[in-house]
DNA sequence: TAAATTTAGGTTAACGATTTCCAAAAGAGA
DNA sequence: TCTCTTTTGGAAATCGTTAACCTAAATTTA
């Protein structure tokens, strides 16, 4: 059977509240004799307090749940390594779950959490439940929303530098004289990701002395099976781009395989830069020009605003902490050969 | 404030007996009225069950924890995502964590898992708290260990047949005339994994009518900072090995590096296959050839073998699941060209 | 029509912790 | 020695559910 503070009472023959409170560390109220007693009879009993009574009469349960949209991309892993290093460190545990892009789901997720009456959410939101994220604010829910911007909710939010991991990528290519570039990026009107990228890739283009008549945007379905054939078809109709900007590692993996059936040569004939450091981008034929994203920091500074956002007694106002990328420059987006 | 049973009971004008039943579906004991209004002032004050309480109270949560020893390698991401979605739809949810490959961490984490209750542990254990998993076994504790053998622990296990895997990897260098492989493996006499690796090498060997004095085995440690170093040593001091076989993702890594630095080519001078596909592998230089482990299906297995004998009365004989790895052969192990 | 049974719903005691009082014993002060 | 204060520890209420048991009304049976 499993045992209870009341065996360990029973054992050192004192009472319940005596067991507690030398579990708590109060000791203020036990002689050191009593104490030691209680606590040879807790590791004989080998007792472990039920988290859940505890929870229950506290109002505190010492867990956050993160709810993620996406489990493929390895980027996410990075995120979740240091929002669960963070989370060990300072004495929570976690609960995950995968919305899938999917409003549905995720509001789901976010009620089930709250049944389980956890501290806290982070959040990659899918961005079409904004009601819901407002209620949450509005009832002082500790939230901390990470990757996407929320328009106009006031609440704790980790984000990239977009704009600008966009712009160092789409200088560089230009800088090493590029004139035709495309921007490549997922058509999702929601999430301020693609179109902060696109806006920096925008940027570089003026700033580098090109006009609007110069921008040059794909726009690809997320989860579409036909990506590859769009790049393909994209390409072959615009034979003068002599550079990609990818903004998303899981495009650049169709974009490698399009440039690869249309026999082009990277980087002479076509340059590449795309988002997302991964530990293959060295290793690839020729090695990726990557924007490189500090994953794991993001988990950590949600995941720390978070608690601390929990332990906090009065509120302190909501802020935006926005973490800057940085480009890894390799050979894919290496100067063309003169011809 | 928090809105409970007895809010809803109260607004409806009915005992806390009543709403309960109502909310687990038990309408043995109501009027459709009753039922009507009970419903309505439900979804009047948004009231959402306290799992904690119903938890304390059923000796059930629906959670189950996972015990991952790694987060840097994506294989795991795979796995958590076929753990994650078996749990939804089996209506779970999932707390996780990471030993990082300490035995003092995992333990710890055990036994936080089983403070809050959860019904279930999912592990890839370290293999060095052999005790304390035989004491959870004991205690009937619902547990399923993925990816490592445990010797002599009688529960339900998913594991890969590593030899199989191994052993078609070095079989196909073999037959695509390649006379001296090396290993890649790291030296951990705890986990299965590498050992079984080594074996299926060993055995492709021996099949292929060569003998105990062409084992070539290379041991590395994992987490270490040279481990690029001792394979270029390695390489050097053997330069007549035509081909690597690397039994881990990380490894390969480190591998890519050392050959490039010798600057040897990929497969005229040295062939590679390397155990985990990813989705770079077809866009490596050349293309990886990998063997390719079901994660997604491990981890939906060990899911669905762990709800079942939560649920399960009476305990059933635990089993062992073996999946199939499977060979993707590419350009990287392609036979040598005459010389 | 009276007794037996079924139906609808309520009362209350758990589940396992924490915490607010309260009480007895010990020590201090005069 | 007697009173006052401090120290040590316990009793019981509480957190929000569920479930065993009970009761009164309605319905069926003979």
């Amino acid at each position: 059977m499993r045992v209870t503070i009341g065996d360990v009472a029973k054992m050192a023959k004192v009472s319940k509240t005596t067991v507690s409170r030398i579990l708590n560390g109060n000791y203020s109220h036990t002689t050191e004799e009593t104490r030691n007693r209680v606590l040879k009879a807790i590791k004989e009993l080998d007792y472990r307090p039920n988290a859940l009574a505890k929870g229950l009469k506290s109002m505190r349960t010492n867990v956050i749940g993160i709810v993620l949209s996406n489990f493929k991309n390895p980027f996410w892993t990075t995120v979740l390594e240091g929002v669960e290093d963070t989370c060990r460190e300072l004495g929570f545990n976690l609960m995950v779950c995968n919305s899938n892009e999917e409003p549905d789901v995720e509001e789901e997720y976010i009620r089930e959490f709250q049944m389980r009456q956890v501290d806290g959410i982070i959040i990659n939101p899918t961005v079409r439940n904004m009601e819901l994220y407002q209620k949450l604010v509005n009832s002082k829910f500790p939230l901390v929303v990470i990757n996407r911007r929320l328009p106009d909710l006031e609440t704790n939010t980790v984000v990239m530098d977009n704009i600008k991991g966009a712009y160092a990528a789409v200088d560089h290519l230009l800088k090493s004289g590029r004139k035709k570039v495309v921007a490549l990026a997922y058509r999702n009107p929601y999430v301020s990701t693609w179109k902060e990228r696109l806006e920096g890739y925008q940027l570089a283009l003026l700033r580098n002395r090109f006009g609007v008549e110069d921008f040059r945007i794909l726009e690809l379905e997320q989860g579409s099976e036909n990506t590859l054939d769009s790049i393909i078809h994209y390409l072959e109709a615009n034979s003068d781009i002599d550079a990609v900007f990818s903004t998303n590692n899981m495009i650049t993996l169709e974009l490698l395989g399009a440039i690869k059936t249309l026999d082009k040569q990277i980087p002479d004939d076509i340059a590449i830069v795309s988002y997302d450091e991964t530990i293959w981008a060295q290793h690839l034929n020729p090695p990726l020009t990557t924007v490189r994203q500090p994953g794991y920091h993001m988990g950590q500074m949600a995941a720390q605003i978070l608690i601390k956002s929990i332990n906090e007694e009065k509120k302190i106002a909501p802020a935006t902490v926005v973490l800057e990328p940085d480009l890894i420059i390799r050979e894919s987006s290496r100067s063309p050969i003169k011809k």
